[in-house]
DNA sequence: ACGCCCTTGTGAATGTATGCACAAAGTGGG
DNA sequence: CCCACTTTGTGCATACATTCACAAGGGCGT
């Protein structure tokens, strides 16, 4: 029988420390661009605007990768959030769908530099297909199972309106495609093993709503501690 | 059809309840337009994608508007969600920064549908002030806080690029704003009291980027459970 | 070499969310 | 009127997440 002390990194980071990385890694980036050679837990979480023991906890989710009295290496965890994200290598992005919301994504100067790759643009409009965005000509979706095995597409971004999202998502899942980005208002079906998030603008703005009213109701009313979120 | 007295319950509903209240409302328009009268949390679980028991919970936060036996009456729970988010009233909305994205924004149908309205666009770029984008004429950032007081504006939208993001937000705030949904890559910083919810495209696909690279590592590895979201 | 001071990493406590399982409550048939 | 059947609403157990508080560990000045 072999050890069982000997876990460098166990797997399994939990979720929400997971989608924290990304913000940690923005902050980290930022404290690099200004030169800063190393940075404090208590720092580096007030400029990710999170708990400075949440952050220390999720980051020892990772490693131990800071050091006692003087903090953490600013290039050197950098190199590991980005590791442990799947940074360290590109992605193809496939997006389907290029109306208002998906000419908007081809512009979006952001993809190409954490490493995000746009391989393909498909629409079903025949109006649409053979134009130039973003300095891709968008293809046909006919050639969506093409274009994914061709350009080894491991991320699909859906952007059509709700009634063609599953048509499309199910396309992508049968071509091999096994995480899904949804901008469509709709709930996927997808197999296991299949991951789906979601972009859902309305139900950003209903929870506002939710919030501004009681803010309104609550006149005279006990303590409305609010729960921010940035 | 009101039965039974309004009664509101005790206020304080969970955060992650609230976050899924829009979803139980789009599916149960969408049984809504199909004729359904009544559903049972098992049906409606199964259209918005959660489990049945939590989705009772879920409601039960609500007030108790079920039939035991029968299930929920479909418009009856459509309003009382409605209510309940606060989409009984109108909500005015101002956009900043009309650029790739904030064009899109304005463009989306789907807004003023559920109770928001697009009352204004501000940019501070002379070539896009006066532009005419989804029949509104931008207006320049500098009267920010003249048109939120006379629309009445309640939630900001922020679509500028990061490094005008938090300049825009104190605008905002300073207006009397209390609600903002940032599209820009930034950890904005609000006083207490007031909301801030983020839609944040490289954090999604980093997440993704995070799963997609452990379902590649993992040949061979232990079970590998996903939780999906939908 | 030594001890002081700073910051990490983590045990423990607390808070929040999920899901099972079932009694209570309502419907409809006989 | 009663009984069989369906489905809600919720108590309880469990899992997950956050926060506190501090011992352990490392750097640095003397
Ligand atoms: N525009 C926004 O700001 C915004 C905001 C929130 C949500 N959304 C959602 O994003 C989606 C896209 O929005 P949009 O404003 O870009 O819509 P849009 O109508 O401008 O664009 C949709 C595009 O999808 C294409 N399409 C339709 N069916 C297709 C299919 N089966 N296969 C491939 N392409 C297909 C259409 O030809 C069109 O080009 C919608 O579901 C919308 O609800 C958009
Ligand atoms: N385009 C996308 O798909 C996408 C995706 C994810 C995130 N984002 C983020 O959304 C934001 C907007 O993206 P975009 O692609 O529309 O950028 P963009 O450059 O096309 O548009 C930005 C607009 O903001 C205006 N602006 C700049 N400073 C301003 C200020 N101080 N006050 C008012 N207006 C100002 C500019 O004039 C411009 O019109 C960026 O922060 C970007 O990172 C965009």
């Amino acid at each position: 029988m072999t050890r069982r002390p000997p876990r460098p990194r166990e797997r399994g980071i939990p979720e929400a420390t997971v989608a924290r990385l990304p913000l940690y890694l923005r902050a980290l980036q930022a404290l690099d661009e200004r030169g800063t050679p190393t940075v404090s837990s208590e720092e580096l979480a007030s400029v990710a605007g999170v708990n400075s023991a949440k952050l220390r906890k999720d980051l020892s989710h990772l490693g131990s990768y800071g050091t006692r009295g003087v903090g953490y290496d600013v290039e050197y965890l950098i190199y590991q959030i980005s590791r442990e994200l799947g940074l360290t290598q590109d992605w193809s992005v496939a997006i389907v769908g290029v109306g208002n919301l998906g000419r908007a994504l081809a512009n979006y100067g952001g993809f190409g530099t954490r490493g995000f790759r746009i391989a393909a643009l498909l629409d079903a409009d025949p109006a649409v297909v053979g134009d130039a965005v973003a300095g891709l000509r968008v293809g046909h979706i006919d050639s969506l199972e093409e274009v994914v095995a061709r350009e080894h597409v491991s991320i699909g971004v859906i952007a059509t309106p709700a009634a063609a999202a599953q048509g499309v998502c199910d396309r992508f899942v049968g071509a091999g495609v096994t995480s899904v980005l949804n901008f469509a208002p709709v709930v996927l079906n997808v197999p296991d093993g299949v991951d789906v998030r979601k972009v859902d603008l309305s139900i950003e703005l209903q929870i506002l709503a939710f919030h501004e009213q009681r803010k309104a109701d609550g006149r005279g009313g006990p303590e409305w501690i609010e729960a921010l979120e940035a």
